[in-house]
DNA sequence: GTCTATATTGCGATAGAC
DNA sequence: GTCTATCGCAATATAGAC
């Protein structure tokens, strides 16, 4: 593992944990056990580094749209494909919501990359619905712009709030499996048609 | 208006779009046309004012809990007056939202102000889905944490992806009220017995 | 490719005049 | 309560040895 791979781990987990404002330099390099000096070089400055580590964690997120749109399933199936693969993105890569949500809230000058990821998300869960509702799998009265929004905003919370739910909630108490079950029993249960 | 507050007013704007980390003291005087040594006067530090900030900011929230909480309504009322309240604060405070995902992704020393507020809300939407439950408006088969979790991610979710999906959608597209309305009628579709 | 040493700038906090 | 001036320190980036 060279110094390289070495600043690329210890970002992903300082970042996500600080921010890119209040992580320094000396900080990444002493965390990797190099010096702060390679990170210029190697990724052209801190901007770059925290660009690199933000790109390597959103590949996950490409791999799983294009799976989800991938094959012949149904709306509703690439709908309980898409939550399925949430799940299992952000429990194999925790540190992936905290980048979103943090640029989110204070976007940096890599806020293009988390753009870019966004809209091919919405784009894919928008063109799913739309199809549902035109092939009489979804209410026809749907907004399937506000679909896209509740859904996304079901998933993704569950991850950002679990920090702060077990601040005050016992953590055993945490079946991430279940939730997701529940949530896409609610979801389907207020988006679909009846009798289906 | 004084020093004390044109400070707390530079604070609010500057600490929600960049963050607590990447806003100085120099840059918070300047914007609020006083000099930095006020700060630690008035506030005891830039985390003094930072944690004033974010109290003012929540207050709103605790009176919306206060609020919806207080008349005598059925659950389904309750959460319905709850999602209004909601749509209502963010809309005369579009900050909050920032503050709140900020903390959540990257917590500073004021974390406990918002651990606060969001147990609070936490336990009223308990509290509220427990006994739609008992009283036979929601399902029975209803998880009320899950549902509580599923209600808040799609209500937040609307305002922290409003910036990133105007980037990429027009914005005269943005109707709060249609899509608040949209929301709650799939969530309750999710969550209420059938044929009530 | 990795290191030490350093240049330069900006940081938060405070002393002391008014 | 507000200001100027400044202290001590930490920030990022880079020059140059190996």
């Amino acid at each position: 593992m060279d110094a390289r791979e070495k600043l690329l781990a210890a970002g992903t987990r300082l970042f996500a944990e600080k921010g890119f404002a209040a992580v320094s330099i000396r900080e990444l390099a002493q965390a990797a056990q190099t010096n702060s000096a390679l990170i210029s070089y190697h990724f052209g400055g801190k901007e770059g580094l925290y660009a690199a580590v933000l790109k390597q964690q959103f590949r996950p997120v490409e791999a799983l749209i294009d799976k989800a749109g991938g094959d012949e399933l149904t709306p509703v199936e690439r709908i309980t494909a898409y939550a399925r693969g949430v799940l299992l993105v952000h429990t194999q890569n925790p540190y992936i919501i905290r980048f979103l949500y943090s640029e989110f809230s204070n976007p940096t000058p890599a806020f293009a990359v988390i753009q870019t990821e966004v809209r091919r998300i919405y784009q894919f869960l928008y063109q799913t619905i739309a199809e549902g509702i035109a092939c009489g799998q979804l209410r026809s009265d749907l907004n399937p712009g506000h679909a896209v929004l509740a859904l996304a905003g079901m998933m993704n919370f569950y991850f950002i709030s679990r920090p702060i739910r077990q601040s005050f909630l016992p953590a055993d108490a945490e079946h991430d499996t279940q939730y997701f079950t529940d949530a896409l029993t609610m979801y389907l249960h207020g988006v679909m048609k009846h009798g289906n």
